[in-house]
RNA sequence: GGAGGGAUAGCGAAGUGGUCAAACGCGGCAGACUGUAAAUCUGUUCCUUCGGGUUCCAUGGUUCAAAUCCAUGUCCCUCCA
């Protein structure tokens, strides 16, 4: 069965929304953060720690499980579920942002992508049609149709030219879509342009898919531009269907994110964070590493309840960072995703009860203090 | 007792008359990171009131100029007896 998203409320003094989505691994509450697992594994953790943290959604690539090991072997595993011990649903990108880390402009045409493969520099070829067939295999209940992610500045004319060939990718890789336990979702690209972002979110709806992402933000605008982004294509995009804000990001963008609409968001800097000593709190960011935490025997978050701040201290962490030990990469991970999904489920209360700007503001005055 | 080799910034280690406040690595300190080519990358690391000041085991010497050459001393290492 495909995915089903259901409004529940809408808060009454913005555009944030409460709502579940029901999937074939279960029930789940939106707004929701879903951690990256890139390569069949959200970095340092296994499955039952992400099930601790309360962690829905589990996102995949299909760009990086295409090239290892293989969609194949995933398939003959029994699809990811089974491969990667996860029984929550799993959504996978299409390949799409790895258009912008990966590929030279030069590199794309309107039949597909040529990518240089990141392990061994031999040429690879990825098609919409491809990338589709791909997850199709891997099995994952939410797939993403294949976009190109522009880099940010680009000119209007190579935009507009790319939002409309990102539209045609959309509609090539629906035709191809053959999986009736997988969702599809359409991404609305246009950069900071506001005719392209509301021509794309008309257009991708025109092709009616499972759910919407908004693509082509977090890639060096500011944040003033990247909510300008938000903001043009949103208001398009219907409402009983699922909205995605794709590779966000900050705790404050999430909260500037569930203003506007969107159920879920995603983001490598949680796990990316942990593995280079920084963890977030209520009170800001801050860098395990520095030297002033080398006596600080209190826990990162004095509130959090994860299994990080339940048991370790400040110091300690900084030790094992220091000494480059994974279990501090480990327990920073737990801590930073336990974070923002905590913080999820409160906006979600807050929504329920059309407090969401109270809490909002609340949260972001003390994080930026 | 004899013969060699060595002592350089927090550590390891280049440099062997001027372009040397001294390569490089580690360690230290700090910064970046938003659909993961990321346990990565960047900056900084003698003192300074930013004008400059004081360094290459110690002392003396040669020279316009010494981490670099000479003498003596101290300590360390290797080999022979």
């Amino acid at each position: 069965m495909k995915i089903k998203y259901t409004l529940l409320h809408k808060d009454k003094n913005s555009n944030a929304r409460y709502g579940t989505l029901q999937t074939n691994y279960g029930t789940f509450e939106t707004p929701m953060f879903m951690p990256v697992g890139t390569q069949a594994t959200v970095k340092t953790l296994d499955t039952r720690e992400l099930k601790e943290i309360n962690s829905a959604v589990v996102l995949s690539n299909t760009y990086h499980l295409w090239l290892r090991p293989g969609e194949d072997i995933v398939a003959k595993a029994g699809g990811l579920h089974k491969f990667m011990n996860y029984d929550g649903p799993i959504l996978t990108d299409s390949g799409g942002f790895q258009v912008f880390s990966l590929a030279k402009p030069k590199d794309i045409t309107e039949a597909g992508v040529k990518f240089k493969s990141h392990l061994n520099g031999e040429s690879l070829f990825l098609t919409p049609e491809k990338s589709i067939q791909i997850q199709n295999k891997l099995d994952s209940d939410i797939a993403m149709s294949f976009d190109e992610c522009p880099p940010y500045p680009v000119t209007h004319e190579y935009m507009k030219n790319s939002v409309e060939r990102t539209l045609r990718w959309a509609k090539r890789g629906k035709e191809v879509h053959n999986n009736e336990n997988q969702s599809l979702f359409g991404i609305v690209q246009g950069g900071e342009f506001q005719d392209l972002r509301e021509y794309s979110a008309k257009e991708t709806v025109k092709l009616d898919f499972d759910g919407y992402s908004i693509g082509g933000t977090s890639v060096g605008e500011d944040k003033e531009t990247m909510m300008k982004m938000i903001d043009y294509g949103i208001k398009y995009l219907p409402e009983d269907k699922p909205r995605y804000l794709m590779g966000v990001g900050e705790p404050t963008d999430i909260f500037e994110g569930v203003l506007r609409g969107v159920d879920m968001f995603d983001c490598v800097l949680p796990t990316r964070l942990a593995r280079h000593g920084h963890a977030f709190t209520l009170d800001g960011k801050i860098n395990l590493k520095n030297a002033k935490y080398k006596e600080d025997f209190t826990p990162i978050d004095s509130e959090c309840d994860c299994e990080c701040c339940k048991h370790y201290t400040k110091a300690y962490i900084r030790h094992l960072i220091t000494a480059n030990e994974t279990l501090g990469q480990r327990l920073l991970s737990i801590h930073n995703l336990r974070f923002l999904i905590k913080i999820t489920e409160n906006i979600r209360e807050s929504i329920k009860k059309d407090e969401f700007k109270e809490y909002m503001d609340r949260f972001i005055a003390r994080y930026k203090k």
